[in-house]
DNA sequence: CCAAGTACCTTGTATAACAGAGTACCTTCT
DNA sequence: AGAAGGTACTCTGTTATACAAGGTACTTGG
């Protein structure tokens, strides 16, 4: 069955785009993204998670500090830079006119029945 | 930059589906659906379109018959198969889900100028 | 018979998610 | 103080996929 491939092909590109937004509305860490995630039904795991963070890290759009933790090891928690917060419209862009496309492409015809 | 990456990636999850739906419609050929994923702007290129037909056939989504072109070589006409209009259906509704999980995280709260 | 155009195919490369195992720190219990 | 358990972050190997670029084959027109 490639079928749950191709489900989780549609998740991936969202993903950051997600996160991004995420983290725009104020600092979190990794745990609390993935409560939201998972509350939103992206299902996202830690091994796909950190990656992506260090991935946006390096690429600048994103900054983290150590804070301490009441219960554990201290976390990091993000926040976006100024090119994140410039990148994350120019997604936001994409994302409305990806959704307009596809939305235009499956609702040009609905037939069916067709054999 | 790697933005236009993240819009890459974007787009790519959405295409397997995109195509499903074309072909949906009515028979097609290759040129068709990048003429039409073109005009919807999702820009898709020949050596990406042709493996995912391949991938399809493979996965029996989708069937083909030869039909003779009025200028040029015969051309690849493609339809969908019951196991191909079944999966579409679940593609439809993992779509459906994620658009609507995505639109609630970025309208989950607009906190634009948080420090 | 050769050139131009159309249609389909293949190879190599880079990127990314995921599974699973691993490291480090903190708290609690004995 | 030492051990156990939980929390948080990290790393490695595998697999899937889009894309660029080049290639093959068939048809029509000069």
């Amino acid at each position: 069955m490639n079928i749950e491939n191709a489900q989780i092909q549609m998740r991936k590109g969202i993903l950051e785009f997600c996160i991004l937004h995420i983290i725009s509305r104020g600092e979190v860490y990794a745990t609390d993204m993935l409560e939201e995630l998972t509350a939103a039904r992206m299902m996202v795991v830690e091994g796909t998670l950190y990656p992506i963070l260090t991935r946006l890290k390096n690429a600048g759009l994103v900054e983290y500090k150590w804070v301490e933790s009441p219960s554990g090891p201290p976390r990091k928690y993000y926040s976006l830079t100024t090119t994140g917060i410039a990148s994350l419209e120019k997604l936001r862009e994409t994302w409305h006119e990806l959704a307009t496309s596809t939305n235009q492409i499956i609702n040009h015809n609905q037939l069916s029945g067709l054999s």
